[in-house]
DNA sequence: CATGTATAGTTTAATACTGAACTTTGAGGT
DNA sequence: ACCTCAAAGTTCAGTATTAAACTATACATG
């Protein structure tokens, strides 16, 4: 019987260590991994979220707003790839901010070029570094050493995926 | 001016070792791992959620059939808790899983126990180690030792969260 | 320069998820 | 026993997201 069946439980109930004992030596150390890794960004995400709330913002918002922001005159398609979401929501996000006042579009061909507006910018200036600082805390649970392992260690697995 | 803003674009243009240095001294681990692992957990579900649509599974429903699968009897509750969606979000999900008779609710008290059918027995195990195989093949685009270390930082980052 | 093909974006229908209101059941204190 | 409060689930409305069909523009090749 594979091991995964209890690992989401093994996990929730702390024991997991043991378990990875019982079957003769530590394995399958690749999907206990990518499950912490799950939670993790679960509850990072859900702080976040709930921090941006109070700009008015989703998660999605704020990273069309934080990418347009650094890189004035992005594509959708750029976009979309970036943030790993399909053109039609990004359309759809871009309609939002445009609608809010927030970022702009200029046609350019087939292509729409995206640029914040002033209160874009505004709101960008603030939000942008106060998430940073949510997110620098949440992560300095653990010491910036190991910070920069982790660090390390998913930008090699990020690149070959 | 924060280094967040040009992040999400650093790491698209694979620049960010060199920004890293800028600045002076390298900084921001913290939130340069935040994002590398978002992305990390963005490609890992995309790959899933389509490898699991062969068996006319979405992630979410998965989860369920694993986590059920793995402990017969669980409440609802605790199914929400571990996959960290809301409790109407189970309910529906429950509610789907019950229609195409995977699983079963047996009403105790003001709680539901949740078992599978047999016929869920028998998905489960066609998916669940089909699917753990999957991840443990994504996953091990890092060496096998790399991915203990990774699993012991997020596991010492998870339960400080 | 004409035509076929690929590309960027929009639209729409279907699904997923959340947050909040609501219902029912259980537990504790008097 | 009775009352109040908390807990587990359900329902529902609103929002988010996707997938796929569609439109319009650019590009490549004969």
């Amino acid at each position: 019987m594979a091991v995964w069946f209890n690992i989401k439980l093994l996990i929730t109930m702390g024991v997991e260590r043991k378990s990875m004992r019982r079957g003769g030596g530590l394995r399958r150390h690749s999907v206990l991994a990518w499950l912490r890794m799950w939670r993790v960004v679960q509850k990072v995400e859900r702080a976040a979220a709930e921090h941006l709330r109070a700009y008015g913002l989703n998660y999605a918002q704020f990273d069309v707003l934080a990418h347009v922001g650094a890189a004035e005159g992005s594509r959708q398609k750029e976009l979309g790839e970036s943030l790993h979401v399909t053109k039609g929501n990004i359309s759809h996000l871009v309609d939002q901010m445009e609608r809010r006042g927030l970022v702009s579009r200029r046609q350019e061909g087939r292509t729409n070029r995206l640029y914040l507006t002033e209160e874009g910018r505004r709101l960008f200036e603030e939000v942008v570094p106060a998430h940073e600082d949510l997110v620098h805390r949440l992560m300095s649970a653990l010491p910036e050493e190991e910070q920069a392992q982790l660090h390390e260690l998913l930008r090699g697995l990020d690149r070959s995926l």
